[in-house]
DNA sequence: ATCGTTATGCTCTATATGAGTATATAGGAG
DNA sequence: CTCCTATATACTCATATAGAGCATAACGAT
């Protein structure tokens, strides 16, 4: 059986961590239709007579278009919506994106990709100074709106459960994690530029403050974020995103920006050194107070513990 | 740009548990090549013109092969390795199966696919009688052998590890949702009948007990096992498999089969109750003994906590 | 009434987590 | 040299959670 009409993209939300500021990857986009050009994910076709495997297919595109070579890569999600490719509607191919998550120390791009502060795409997301004002001035609101306007009693219980647990409303506890249902709530609600340009979702009078991206690659930015923070809990990936040594301050700083949450500092000592997940290397490094000692990652944790990870222990300073 | 010679395909695991026994759906594969006729997972090519999105998609194949209406889906993984499509060799395309993993209740389903014991085809991951002897008897000698012929000493060393954290040698515990790493280790050592079959891995005296499937969909299947296993504890997700009302003991008992451990049952109760995932119905069912109260899931806990879910409670009755 | 069987309540301990206080060691200002 | 600031690191304490086990309750069958 022939499947006309697909074409199959890989697409990489490459995340890198600079000055305790996530960042992301983009290229920039053609400027077609009345997006201007806006930035992208680096992405390619997959061409089978060349990649052996679809991560390898990846790692060629990114190669080709950035000129940088990736490391950890991993598989995020696979899109295959009718019209995420807007030529569908006239005629064009339905386009199948296998999305990967690459976690990379930063490095210089070539010419026309540039690392792009995440946050900037997904600012609701970054909780270190206390809560965005956006939340409680525009997200907010409409959102209540939103829930009277549901037609039934049931509907109305439902989108306002959807809306406490995505955005921590009233005493549901704020989760770092529920980042891809934040993003589809508001796509969903019409705060979201994407959703105007989609013609898709309710009239709404404001778009919230976050730079668009092309096609729908700000929810696979907010897919892979969603990921990332998952996983820091539960595997030991932030890793990836440092050198070979740092001190606790600079992994705290780290993860800290991931989450997008700041941390109990001795706390959070207590549970990477106990839990094994780090090692003393007996060496300091200067850091304007008294010198820190530098760390390593602990292999031998793997074998140890079923589910090395992180952990956000809450709040403060 | 044009990718010819792709066929997309979703496939789907669709689990159910029934007697304390998870079920996998399978449809009797073709009757080609030297694997006779395997059972498969229910697949079938993503039509553009049809579906409008990709689970719709899935939801068509599977009911148009097997008669069932499934409820809740969530996407897996997708493969597209090489190869995996043996006819490729001689100029058949290449497959891009997108799975997806499905939870329901045990139905009927139309002649050509029945339910099948998921873990006749992963008998190692089923601890709940304690460890298999195979592992001790197949698994870990060829391990041994297979890390003692690694051409290095840090060869070794990284079989060594990897097979430890999989299989819980040595003083590792054992982590019921390394499923799919525990597959493809086996694989890789040629311990599984696919991996001969695809001539891939290294020569082993004899393959485990445990039944082949078509293609890779045994590899499916321990994805698919992995994610539920890995979701249970964060997620309630059990609930998709019980009916609206249940005991504590159908719940322990049902988790116990999924992940494939013993579970300690007073605590495994103070864990659901008091984590707010169930409450009382005020209503009993008589099992043999004291009759048992009727719990029903408890929806409210969505937005109590971040990540509810059930847990593992280690080991004993 | 007694026994097997399952359900449910309760205790005890070890460990983990949240939160906060106290002390150590650098560089720089005076 | 002393003091101040800044950061690092050690320690305490209350509470929550997890592992393990004992005790009691309520049914059916003999």
């Amino acid at each position: 059986m022939k499947t006309p009409g697909i074409e199959v993209v890989l697409e990489a939300a490459i995340v890198s961590v600079a000055r305790n500021e996530p960042r992301i990857l983009t290229v920039k986009g053609p400027d077609i239709g009345q997006d201007g050009a806006l930035p992208g994910l680096p992405s390619g076709a997959l061409e089978v007579s060349v990649d052996r495997t679809l991560d390898r297919g990846l790692r060629r595109w990114v190669r080709e278009r950035t000129g940088i070579e990736v490391g950890y890569v991993e598989q995020l999600y696979t899109f295959g919506d009718r019209f995420r490719n807007p030529s569908e509607r006239g005629g064009g191919p339905r386009i199948l994106s296998i999305a990967y998550l690459a976690l990379m120390r930063e490095e210089r791009p070539s010419a026309d990709a540039s690392w792009q502060p995440w946050y900037g795409f997904l600012p609701w997301e970054d909780h270190r100074e206390g809560e965005p004002d956006v939340i409680g001035r525009a997200i907010s609101p409409v959102l209540e709106a939103w829930i009277s306007s549901a037609d039934s009693t049931d509907g109305a219980k439902l989108r306002a459960e959807r809306s406490a647990v995505a955005f921590g409303l009233g005493d549901t506890p704020w989760d770092p994690v529920r980042v891809l249902e934040r993003y589809e709530l508001l796509y969903e609600v019409g705060l979201i530029a994407e959703a105007r340009r989609d013609r898709r979702g309710r009239e709404s009078s404001e778009v919230l403050p976050g730079n668009p991206m092309m096609l729908d690659h700000r929810r696979i930015a907010a897919t892979a974020l969603a990921r990332l923070r998952g996983k820091l809990t539960y595997r030991p990936v932030v890793f990836e995103l440092l050198p070979e040594t740092f001190t606790l301050l600079a992994l705290q700083q780290l993860v800290e920006a991931l989450a997008g949450v700041r941390l109990h500092k001795q706390n959070f000592r207590r549970l990477v050194e106990r839990g094994g997940l780090v090692e003393g290397t007996g060496c300091h490094a200067s850091t304007g107070g008294r010198p820190a000692e530098l760390y390593r990652f602990r292999r031998e944790v793997l074998r140890e513990r079923p589910r090395p990870g992180v952990g956000f222990p809450h709040r403060s300073s």
